[in-house]
RNA sequence: GCCCUCUUAGCUCAGAUGGAUAGAGCACAGGAUUCCUAAUCCUGGGGUCGUGGGUUCGAAUCCCGCAGAGGGCGCCA
């Protein structure tokens, strides 16, 4: 409709000036669906755009430009209002025959093919293997799968990759707590370091190397067999949450495997040879200033490679520098990184090592998410990963199950500071939106369960239902519906996936309206009739059902 | 001290490319069901869009200052 619009004016403008009514021959100007529907289906504000270059009044320009318009059969009317807006109205055949493409094209017709077949690669997660998910890891997760099913909706090639760094002081600290645990369980006397991880499931990881091994570990003073068993099983449980939210991914990268490639050392040559190393207290530094890093509180803008001692091993930062390049060499199209607030400093720093080492960054967008918090009973829950002190994803599901956590993550702008209210959410109750938007469709596949009964159904041609029976609140019910498609497109394009739910909830809405008044009834006397708003509503439970897909959350049949 | 995000109704939040009279849900008050699912619908009151400037035909939206909230500034990730 707006490419439509946006031709016609632009054939108006040249008119125009070929009449030497305009001094302008073409003009910038933007088509958009007017807030108040009775501004018409589209507005433009092209008169208000040229004001100033032609020396006349908004609605004058108007007046000539709409004297210049060719309205074709799909336009019902164009009006000039307000300071010199010039609003269309379509036909409600216009309406019909978009329904009746999407009748043709089915789930399809929502999901606009924008992609060409490009590939994009989605980083999500990430999550170390220090501990169960969380429900901060939970946002990320959802947000970075949703994001995936909206580039595969439309078009693209998608593959969904895991980073974790499993060479750090952390795992380091995993594995010896793993160690300390095992060494308890047989009685021996160890202590857990200070700043070691105390959850129960260390425990269990130690009981389970007691089952494998009996004692035959309790000579190791490395870490690593510990800590190589603690990545597998908390593996293992990661996915595990994962599948149950319908997440799941193509490929795992991790540090030790880039470090053994040599990509790491591969990063360090490189930027020794645009001299942005340093060496200062046995460390190696990457400058910061050439680069523009942020200044610290000290004045310095440096940051740390390779750690000083004798293993001079790499920081997080250098593997994850290697992990940008890697990505970048892999031909993404599109290269999306999922990651919380806290992270953004560090990204920003590996984005201008990776431009600096030369490589054109452009295909990397960012898609950062604030802080999650957890209220039970009107308090803040605390949550700590080593300290054990926090709610898992589990538990998380255990309590409202996947469809609402689902729905939840990603019914807030991913800007926003998320405030999961638990007892909102255990709430089967209509202020859970997820349930008003669910009840839609299953409303409506009661509806054909009812329709089936009556011995009436959806004509097998849509050239034989007559949907010009259609009322005019059945044509603006359709438009709302048919927007879904731009909602789709626009979603991907900005990475911006809550506008979905938002919408849904909108479309549940306008349905629950119409459903609600008797006049509307769906199935009634007049076959005609019925068939034509049978044809709607198969529409209607196909839309929301697409919708709910992209969020993965389920359309149901029955509530 | 510096950097990032946020500030919209009593509460939780939407407001794409700057557009016309700023919206929804919850909460509150009152109503609707012989009829396709009442997990629904209808009616009502609710606003200095944090604050002060600027840009322009027009600003919740863009720019600058200030205030408040959260996050970051580690040889943790």
């Amino acid at each position: 409709m707006k490419e439509l619009i946006t031709a016609l004016l632009d054939a108006a403008v040249k008119q125009a000036n070929a009449a030497g009514q305009l001094k302008s021959e073409k003009a910038a100007f933007t088509v958009e669906s007017p807030r108040d529907r009775a501004h018409g289906d589209a507005a433009c504000n092209v008169a208000l755009m040229l004001a100033r270059g032609e020396g006349k009044p908004p609605r004058a320009i108007a007046e000539i430009i709409k004297a210049n318009l060719d309205a074709g059969d799909d336009i019902a009317e164009v009006t000039i209002a307000g300071p010199g807006f010039i609003n269309f109205r379509m036909t409600p055949g216009f309406w019909i025959g978009e329904l009746r493409r999407a009748a043709e094209q089915g789930a399809m017709f929502w999901r606009p093919q924008i992609g060409g077949g490009r590939r994009v690669q989605v980083e999500f997660l990430s999550a170390n293997p220090t501990g169960p998910l969380t429900v901060g890891h939970g946002r990320n997760a959802v947000l970075g799968d949703t994001i995936a099913r909206l580039f595969e909706a439309t078009g693209h090639q998608v593959v969904r990759e895991y980073y974790f760094n499993n060479g750090g002081r952390q795992m380091k600290l995993l594995g010896e707590s793993v160690r300390v645990r095992y060494l308890q369980e047989l009685g021996r006397d160890a202590a857990l370091p200070e700043d070691g991880y105390q959850g129960e499931y260390i425990r269990d990881i130690a009981r389970g190397l007691i089952t494998q091994h009996g004692e035959g570990l309790s000579g190791e003073t490395d870490f690593e067999v510990f800590r190589a068993a603690a990545e597998k099983e908390i593996f293992a449980d990661i996915g595990r949450t994962c599948q149950r939210l319908g997440i799941r991914f193509d490929v795992y990268t991790n540090e030790l495997d880039l470090i053994r490639e040599g990509q790491v050392d591969a990063v360090l040559a490189g930027l020794r040879a645009r001299d942005l190393i340093a060496e200062k207290d046995g460390a190696l530094w990457l400058k910061g200033e050439p680069l523009g890093l942020p200044k610290r509180r000290d004045g310095s803008q440096d940051v740390v490679l390779f750690r000083s001692g004798p293993g001079g091993e790499p920081t997080y930062r250098t593997p994850d520098i290697a992990y940008h390049i890697a990505k970048l060499r892999r031909g993404f199209d599109t290269i999306v990184d999922v990651f919380g607030a806290d992270h953004i400093a560090e990204h920003e720093g590996v984005i201008a090592a990776v431009k600096a080492l030369g490589h054109d960054t452009s295909a990397i967008r960012a898609i950062i998410y604030q802080f999650v918090t957890l209220t039970r009973g009107g308090e803040k829950v605390k949550m700590s990963t080593r300290k054990a002190t926090y709610v898992t994803l589990d538990e998380l599901i255990d309590e409202v199950g996947v469809d609402v956590v689902r729905f939840f993550f990603l019914f807030r702008k991913s800007d926003s500071h998320l405030d999961f209210d638990l007892d909102l959410a255990k709430r089967q109750a209509p202020e859970n939106p997820v349930f008003y938007v669910q009840y839609a469709h299953a409303r409506l596949a009661s509806i054909f369960r009812e329709a089936d009964k009556a011995g009436l159904s959806v004509p097998a041609d849509p050239a034989a239902t007559r949907l010009g029976l259609l009322s005019a609140e059945e044509i603006d019910l359709a438009r709302r519906l048919l927007e879904l498609r731009e909602i789709v497109q626009g979603a991907v394009e900005s990475l911006e996936p809550h506008r979905i739910p938002f919408y849904l909830l909108e479309l549940a809405g306008e349905f629950h309206r119409y459903y609600n008044k008797p006049a509307n009834r769906i199935i009634g006397t007049d076959p005609e009739l019925s068939g034509a708003r049978l044809f709607l509503a198969m529409l209607l439970k196909l839309g929301i059902a697409t919708g709910l897909d992209l969020l993965g959350v389920s359309a149901p049949e029955r509530m």
